[in-house]
DNA sequence: CTTATAACTGAACGATTGCTCAGTTGTTTG
DNA sequence: CAAACAACTGAGCAATCGTTCAGTTATAAG
């Protein structure tokens, strides 16, 4: 691998990186993601949890189901969402720390 | 606290990660962060191994020393940077974990 | 079948982002 | 001093982002 040589990451995980980040750089879906930390909820329960309306949750839910941060489960005309990754967790906690000790 | 008692995290909170990962979130300054871990660099070293133009290496130093993830040091005519956060590294290590098993 | 409800979708909008360009500041060298 | 060099800066631009709006699909109830 040549960029690794350089010092470099290769583009690829670079990228990869970046988009993990940036999933959670929004403030909408990093509070859906922290909603549903406790608890798997359906479209309407997080607009009203978030004050934002249905259509912009569910453009986001698409968004984090392609990233594969949350599983969806359907009940009737409901469709329930729920974390898929521990791992995002983790990234949260060691963020929540970060913040924490700056001024 | 009222927001917590409804289950959401304050704003506050919700916002300071959020600008935490939209830091890491951007290809480029990702790499930067990703090349400081290995040494202190001046922007032109920067620039040059990225591939990009020493005035966006500018740009970006700025966010990344306002939001205190390096430090500088100026040598006659030239600013070296270096990281200012171990947490970052953390940071960085997790989501490492994250991207490396997904498929 | 009709109505109501939950979720999804594409187009369009304003706002933000990261870059380039041109020019400035500060330091070193001749 | 002037010239060269490293870094910084603001304005402007194209691209991206998150939302709203209007309409569609799918399921359930009357």
């Amino acid at each position: 691998m040549r960029a690794a040589r350089r010092g470099l990451a290769d583009r690829e995980t670079v990228f990869g990186l970046a988009e993990t980040f940036k999933v959670l750089s929004d403030p909408t879906r990093l509070t859906i993601v922290l909603a549903l930390q406790r608890s798997e909820l359906c479209v309407l329960d997080i607009a009203s949890l978030l004050g934002v309306s249905e259509s912009a949750v569910s453009h986001q839910m698409r968004l984090l189901k392609a990233l594969r941060l949350v599983k969806h489960r359907k009940e009737g005309k409901m469709v329930f969402y729920s974390l898929d990754d521990e791992h995002i967790e983790d990234l949260i906690r060691v963020a929540q720390r970060h913040v924490g000790e700056r001024r």
